[in-house]
RNA sequence: GCCGAAGUGGCGGAAUAGGCAGACGCGCACGACUCAAAAUCGUGUUCCCUCCGGGAAUGAGGGUUCGAUUCCCUCCUUCGGCACCA
């Protein structure tokens, strides 16, 4: 056999930097990819994340995109109809820098990028719909954007208020609460630590979603997605308790003060009220003689920022108003006290403080010197003593028996939380029957705040005059468009669109009169929280998306992208959802079905990449060095697909090997002096493919994209064999290397293309054929090796008929000679057959 | 502190209804081809020993079991989310 020749000719003719252009060519010629309504087939909606456009694809681009492609391809060949858009998020915050920089209008950057980014993209070889683009920062979507906006005010969820609202000093905007990031409070986009400005600002009203955010029934979502937004809207179930305040004397009527607690069970063990320095009630309870002293607290908690407030281990500070409240279950008079580790932004802005079983509360008053009252007392402890105030060390928050609570007295307190607990329970309904309290729900969630103080967004569609107020642009004037004369846009924290000369001059929509328009523009999140219904009719200009369409496609099967979203876009893509659906322009509760996030490609020295670093891997060199099969294969092999790892520049070269032995198979000459091959070796050759075909079909299912390319390599490595066995030209062979190539399709389109269409002569496209079906009785091995173990040591192998019963498996075992001599003549104690796949001998 | 995910050779990672740990690939070593190198092909590659053969090993320790990477308990480490949230 001529090696030599057959090496020289191979890698002469492996030229994937001649194929795969022409390929995607002639896919895009052929409209292959178009996903048109078919009520014959099964729709699959396959949705991946939209980029923003930043100018180059990177790595990660290609990490969420291809395997995407990859499933989404193999859905198809299943015989779905798949529609796999893609798009661009092009509001946003790097076309300003770089319009600065350059001194060009944001839009012409951003779509020089796209121009761009379109072009790499189509170098991947996906099955990207084109005709289905969307581009956020087009005025053909952003009307449609706006529209929403308007839907939503109408429907009372958009509203503004002035509040005091995180601030970004380095972007120059506000920031929803979503996008503050860490104990150390950055902005999520730069890593500025944000500071609280009071400012009137548009919100969605996203709180009242709360609790139907928290069900995630039916999705097959990951974990930590469903945890982190758990977490994250921090639901609290509790009751809300009205306590009266004893006037001042100039005052008659005390104020009533509503709080909030988790623990209404140790209401009898408030022994003082905690209220927050910014609560309205904050002077009104206030004693003259104290004034002073509460007016400089309240200014020296101003000047704080929430960094420093909310950092855990500082030592609590506040002051005593000397006003009173009056305890409602036992009628006490307890101090009210100012202090900042109590938050207006949770709750009531004021608390009852149980010093006895919260350590906070604890901590509190041990400093003042204020009165602890246990109201919990332990079971079970034999002889350790009661607890008592005067001798606690801290706070006991577990369970226990009531104590000093009147009627309530014994009752069990256990460790669980809301109405589970018989103790919260039991007093709940004493205070619901009051009138005093009443069950209730906290959350840490906040609304929206989608006011940006910033030039490249969909401007907020809004106007105000001084008759009429706020109300929104009519919708036949809708887009409200962007200027293109703008030369001041630079960030000031001023909306840029203020400082134009006249775009924000407008007439009332209700009075006719002159008015203004909202400067602000909106969240880019906003965006993004439609754009999966814009795919559906991207150029509809009578409604955001075509009914018929929505109909067909929605809701959207499988959704990926990367896992930083998890509290933002995710969240602000669920809960629109949910709102359009309450006003009847969608349906269902969820938008997307299933959710997998892919990890992130971290550079060779295990870090992030980043341009600054110069550690960045360039997708574009890749291509022309390998071939985008070779870098589509790697990053799906090289590590799993939803965890991610580091970049190895030396284990692409692997794949690579793979792709050319691919190519080698199909295209050399059949070894010529072998004789025909074996019955069994064609028949092993069969169930090698048949069970490859098993294995492959299940991981593409479940996203285990590496185990496809090992099992895929394997089965390489298997035909190179059986080919050196002369299978070469038998039935069983041409089988397999359809087969592979099918296998190979959704990894590899290009390469397995001309192998099928022009090296088999198979009819083109291979992208249009169906997913083989395995078959079961080839998968199923005749001959199975069983290992024989003697206290859980394999000491032994034989090979029985895959059919065998386990009294034939038993009998072969003890007939073994090695068995034999390590029974020594003894009986064996147990003898297990597991499965008919392994032998265990107790001795 | 609370919630979640994960710890397997030099490296990326396979294998879970409880049943042969280390598939596949990188790297490395040796060999073939070559004047030589690259490429390619082949062989080997968890660690330890006295290398015929045996022993140890899936973050650490314990438990259940004939049998545990897989299940249970305790602990350690890494990553992610939340955190003075009442």
């Amino acid at each position: 056999m001529n090696k030599q020749n057959a090496t020289a000719s191979r890698d002469i003719s492996f030229n994937p930097q001649a194929f795969e252009p022409k390929w995607q060519t002639q896919w895009e010629a052929d409209k292959l990819y178009r996903a048109v309504i078919d009520e014959r087939k099964p729709k699959h909606y396959a949705l991946t994340m939209l980029p923003y456009p930043s100018g180059d694809l990177h790595i990660g681009h290609w990490y969420a995109m291809t395997p995407s492609d990859a499933r989404a391809r193999f859905k198809r060949m299943q015989g779905y109809n798949v529609m796999f858009p893609m798009g661009f998020d092009a509001f946003g915050l790097p076309a300003e820098g770089a319009a600065i920089k350059n001194n060009i209008h944001p839009k012409k950057w951003t779509y020089a990028n796209i121009e761009r980014m379109q072009k790499q993209m189509r170098s991947m070889g996906a099955m990207f719909d084109w005709e289905r683009e969307a581009i956020s920062c087009d005025p053909e979507y952003y009307r449609w954007t706006q529209w929403f906006f308007i839907q939503l005010y109408k429907h009372g969820l958009a509203y503004r208020k002035k509040a005091a609202v995180d601030w970004c000093p380095s972007c120059n905007t506000t920031l929803a609460r979503e996008q503050v990031k860490g104990d150390d409070r950055v902005c999520d986009r730069c890593g500025t630590p944000v500071i609280k400005k009071e400012l009137e600002q548009w919100f969605f009203r996203t709180t009242k979603y709360a609790d139907e955010l928290l069900s995630f029934e039916g999705m097959d979502w990951p974990d930590f997605v469903k945890t982190s937004q758990t977490n994250w809207i921090g639901r609290s179930e509790g009751a809300s308790v009205t306590f009266k305040t004893v006037p001042q004397e100039d005052d008659k009527a005390g104020d009533p003060i509503e709080i909030f607690t988790t623990r209404p069970d140790t209401l009898w063990g408030a022994t003082f009220m905690v209220f927050s320095p910014e609560h309205p009630l904050v002077d009104k309870v206030t004693a003259p003689e104290n004034a002073e002293a509460v007016r400089v607290y309240k200014t020296e908690a101003a000047k704080q920022t929430d960094i420093q407030r909310e950092a855990k281990d500082r030592e609590k500070t506040g002051v005593f108003t000397g006003g009173y409240a009056v305890n409602p279950v036992n009628e006490e008079r307890i101090p009210i006290w100012v202090a900042d580790y109590v938050l207006m932004s949770y709750g009531t802005g004021a608390i009852m403080a149980v010093p006895a079983h919260d350590e906070r509360d604890f901590e509190f008053a041990r400093k003042f010197g204020l009165k602890i009252t246990p109201v919990i007392q332990p079971v079970g402890a034999d002889g350790s003593p009661p607890l008592l105030g005067e001798t606690m060390e801290r706070a006991y928050e577990h369970d226990g028996v009531m104590i000093n609570s009147g009627q309530f007295n014994g009752t069990r307190a256990t460790n669980d939380k809301g109405m589970k607990n018989p103790a919260i329970k039991a007093v709940i309904e004493y205070l619901e029957q009051k009138g005093i309290g009443k069950r209730d729900v906290n959350y840490r969630y906040r609304d929206w705040l989608i006011s940006r103080q910033r030039f490249w967004g969909a401007p907020i569609p809004m106007v105000y005059c001084e008759t009429h107020g706020w109300n929104p642009v009519p919708e036949d004037q809708l887009p409200v468009l962007l200027p293109d004369d703008i030369d001041e846009w630079k960030p000031t924290g001023e909306s840029p669109l203020k400082f134009h000369p006249t775009w924000k001059n407008a007439i009332c929509p209700i009075g006719g009169e002159p008015a203004i328009r909202e400067t602000d523009t909106m969240d880019t999140f906003m965006c993004s929280s439609w754009y999966h219904l814009r795919y559906l009719s991207p150029h509809d200009d009578k409604a955001p998306f075509d009914e018929a369409e929505y109909n067909y496609w929605m809701p959207v099967d499988t959704y990926t992208g990367g896992n930083e979203h998890a509290n933002m876009h995710l969240l602000y893509f669920r809960f629109f959802h949910k709102a359009l659906r309450d006003m009847g322009i969608t349906e269902g509760n969820e938008p997307v079905l299933q959710l997998r996030n892919q990890g992130m490609v971290l550079s060779e020295d295990h870090s992030k990449m980043s341009k600054s670093k110069g550690n960045v891997t360039a997708p574009d060199t890749l291509v022309k060095k390998y071939g985008a099969d070779t870098v589509r294969a790697y990053l799906m092999f090289f590590a799993r697909w939803q965890q991610g790892g580091p970049w190895d520049s030396h284990g692409i070269e692997g794949t690579a090997r793979w792709m050319r032995r691919v190519w080698t198979l199909f295209t050399d000459p059949a070894p010529a002096s072998v004789s025909p091959a074996s019955d069994d070796t064609k028949k092993n050759l069969r169930r090698k493919v048949h069970q490859t075909l098993k294995r492959v079909t299940h991981d593409f299912e479940t996203f285990e994209f590496n185990t496809i390319i090992s099992s895929l390599m394997e089965l390489l490595n298997e035909m190179y064999k059986a080919r050196e066995a002369g299978a070469f030209g038998s039935s069983e062979w041409d089988e397999a290397t359809e087969i592979y190539l099918k296998m190979m399709a959704p990894v590899a389109p290009h390469i397995a293309e001309e192998l099928w269409t022009e090296r088999l002569s198979k009819s083109y496209s291979i992208h249009q054929q169906s997913w083989p079906q395995a078959d079961e009785s080839a998968a199923k091995e005749d001959m199975i090796e069983i290992p024989l173990q003697v206290n859980g040591k394999v000491r032994d192998r034989i090979t029985v008929s895959a059919d065998a019963s386990e009294d034939d498996i038993k009998a072969a075992a003890l007939a073994s000679e090695v068995i034999q001599k390590y029974l020594d003549g003894k009986e064996p104690r147990k003898i297990i057959v597991a499965h008919g796949k392994l032998v265990s001998i107790a001795l």
